[in-house]
DNA sequence: AGCCAGGCCAAGC
DNA sequence: GCTTGGCATGGC
């Protein structure tokens, strides 16, 4: 079984997701930005409702996020958990990135922003900036490792981002969906307690429970 | 009523 | 380089 097989199964399961989820009218590049700083170690669900938050108070923009007084800016995110340390991460993200060109915007440089790791950085330029990251998330690294892919959960991001690069096509949107995908069938069937039965990879998987 | 979520950083080996 | 503890809310 092939990396790209599993991609085409779990297509055929569950369909085209569409990622990364944004609103109208808003900066693609910003919302996702935001969002994958929200979204760290914390449910999509509680971070839509602090993103509602900011788009109705209309501060979902480079100027209104580079005034806003810090102490507003966690009270709008507190939804989403961890609003200290996430509210100083959105500053230090819109200082760096304000005004730049795309073109300066690459791994290494968003690197070097306090409170962006390798899961966010990959997030925000494969869903904001349509370059060619393949995203390793605490999903990815769980389903890997039960299929057999893997044989630690311990690998490294790099590790385990190289495998799959190598072995699916360099294309953005396969790249895009893939890794949505990943996280429905980590969502729904590859959970921490597993619900193997029913998975649409049960039949190709190491540790099932058949 | 616990357990868990689309991680990151700092500190300590 | 790898491991550990702290960070916090709301859904299920």
């Amino acid at each position: 079984m092939q990396i790209k097989d599993i991609y085409t199964k779990l297509l055929d399961h569950f369909g085209f997701q569409k990622w990364w989820p944004v609103h109208k009218g808003t900066d693609r590049f910003l919302e996702v930005s935001i969002g994958a700083i929200l979204t760290q170690n914390t449910n999509w669900k509680n971070v839509e409702k602090a993103i509602e938050n900011l788009i109705r108070e209309n501060v979902l923009s480079w100027d209104k996020l580079e005034k806003i007084d810090i102490e507003k800016l966690k009270k709008l995110i507190k939804p989403a958990g961890f609003y200290n340390q996430k509210a100083v991460y959105i500053k230090n993200f819109i200082k760096a990135t304000k005004g730049q060109p795309k073109e300066r915007i690459t791994k290494d440089f968003i690197l070097s922003i306090k409170g962006i790791g390798e899961e966010t950085a990959d997030s925000i330029l494969l869903y904001g900036l349509d370059k060619p990251y393949f995203i390793v998330d605490a999903y990815t690294k769980r389903i890997f490792y039960r299929l057999g892919i893997i044989k630690t959960k311990n690998i490294s991001y790099k590790k385990l981002q190289d495998i799959i690069q190598q072995n699916i096509p360099e294309d953005i949107d396969i790249y895009k969906e893939f890794h949505a995908l990943l996280v429905e069938l980590g969502k729904n069937y590859c959970r921490k307690k597993p619900l193997c039965k029913e998975c649409p990879l049960n039949d190709i998987c190491k540790k099932n429970l058949k």
